[in-house]
DNA sequence: GCCAACGTTGGC
DNA sequence: GCCAACGTTGGC
């Protein structure tokens, strides 16, 4: 099982949604690098789901469900979504400065490329994380 | 609100 | 195919 990170903006979509929903479809990716993560996933994979913008932190776990199938909101046909269903929240939501803080953390890709909205974590990170948020 | 990073577009 | 201009993302 591979372990990933996906950013919302908590104004577009947030963590409360998510978990209102239960599933959900993960769509508007347009960006190549993380069309091709989207791509990677697989059924029963996890991830973390982060507020950009507002909040800057990891507040809840999401798992793949279905994976990458064409994008309802793209009309061009050209991008992918999968869909996510919420498993838990993070009890105490590990913010950009923790992880900043954090030397073990350093070389996450939350931090080398502040751009990417999908991406993965390595296992390792991910126990840190979840031991960090208190998600153990 | 500003700015750095970086992806995309379009002129040549 | 290069590169300048421009747009978007996301942290601060």
């Amino acid at each position: 099982m591979a372990y990933w990170l996906v950013k919302s903006e908590p104004d577009a979509f947030s963590w409360d949604q998510q978990v209102a929903n239960g599933v959900e479809p993960w769509t508007g990716v347009r960006n190549a690098q993380a069309a091709l993560h989207l791509k990677a996933m697989a059924k029963g994979d996890k991830a973390f789901f982060y507020h950009s913008n507002v909040g800057k932190e990891i507040v809840g776990i999401v798992e793949v469900v279905r994976t990458a199938y064409p994008d309802p909101t793209d009309e061009t046909g050209r991008w992918v979504c999968v869909d996510m269903k919420a498993v838990r929240p993070v009890p105490r939501p590990v913010t950009l400065a923790a992880i900043k803080a954090e030397p073990a953390l350093a070389e996450i890709a939350l931090v080398r490329q502040s751009r990417l909205s999908v991406m993965p974590v390595s296992a390792a990170h991910w126990a840190l994380l979840c031991r960090m948020g208190g998600a153990d």
